[in-house]
DNA sequence: GAAAACCCTGAAGTGAGTATAGAGTCAAGG
DNA sequence: CCTTGACTCTATACTCACTTCAGGGTTTTC
């Protein structure tokens, strides 16, 4: 199959397939005459299992480690359960954090109930003391926020 | 006070307190014969407020709407709260999403509970087959993920 | 008067793609 | 045979919110 086929079929834009072929994630696929490249069906299986892993929103660098097990398929596995067993941590860590804004967000808001005038609106007001009392940094982390 | 002082005291790295100067969310601060900014309070006090809503987990472009407010003290404030209640949503779906994904994670990681070979392990196995039945795509959003 | 600490600019790198521009390939219709 | 249109190729630049770097200049302190 050719790279448009693969799209259609992986759900995957044809720029994500070239760029993770340029990444090293898959292996540099066969070309025609032409210079087109030509997919097998074990392409599509690879590229499906990465597409997997980033709707469970692992780095690159996370597949890229299952990968490795992939195509080895005698070694132990216990840097696959390790590896899950931290990026569950990502996550909910994630989601401690969020919960935290969100609820921080909703009494900022409860500051200003009806519109005013911006010098008196509560949310601007009160975003400026909620760093008085000293909040939370952000941190960097890997699991994306809410944009 | 100096980049670094106004550093010191908001908990901001010299560069992005430059980077904010140059994205326009601080006024070019004036300079001293040698070329050093100089800052007052005031800047102090409006940085603090950009850092404010970035531990909120704001856009850029967010805080600059809520900048555009700070400096018009007499509109009326009906696009702040707007403003907040979208964020708000950001980050009230994010939560739900991750929720999801969590889920998704500890059921995986329960497929292989004592390591054996790569070949048989349920997690990599496990991935594999969650594209199959159809799992969500994931999606552009400003909140960021877990990472 | 020299070292240490501070500051400057401009450019490039990060992650995980997305979006161009400009060119080449291929099947079908006239 | 020629052209149109769909498809594909490479290379480059853009996104966001910074961070890091190279290569200098300034101020303070000993
Ligand atoms: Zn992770
Ligand atoms: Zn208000
Ligand atoms: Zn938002
Ligand atoms: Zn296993």
């Amino acid at each position: 199959m050719r790279i448009g086929e693969l799209a259609q079929a992986s759900g995957t834009p044809i720029e994500t397939i070239r760029f993770y072929e340029r990444e090293g994630l898959l292996p540099a696929a066969p070309r025609t005459e032409g210079n087109y490249r030509i997919y097998t069906p074990q392409h599509a299986e690879r590229l499906g299992f990465i597409r997997q892993c980033r709707n469970l929103d692992m780095t690159l660098d996370e597949v890229r480690v299952l990968l490795r097990f992939k195509d080895q398929p005698l070694a132990a596995c216990g840097e696959v359960n390790s590896l899950l067993d931290e990026h569950i941590g990502h996550v909910a860590e994630r989601i401690r954090e969020l919960r935290g804004l969100e609820k921080e967000l909703r009494s900022l808001r409860a500051a200003c109930l009806t519109p005013h005038v911006a010098a008196d609106c509560g949310i601007l007001n009160g975003i400026d003391q909620a760093g008085a009392h000293g909040a939370a940094q952000r941190k960097r982390r890997h699991v994306r926020g809410a944009h």
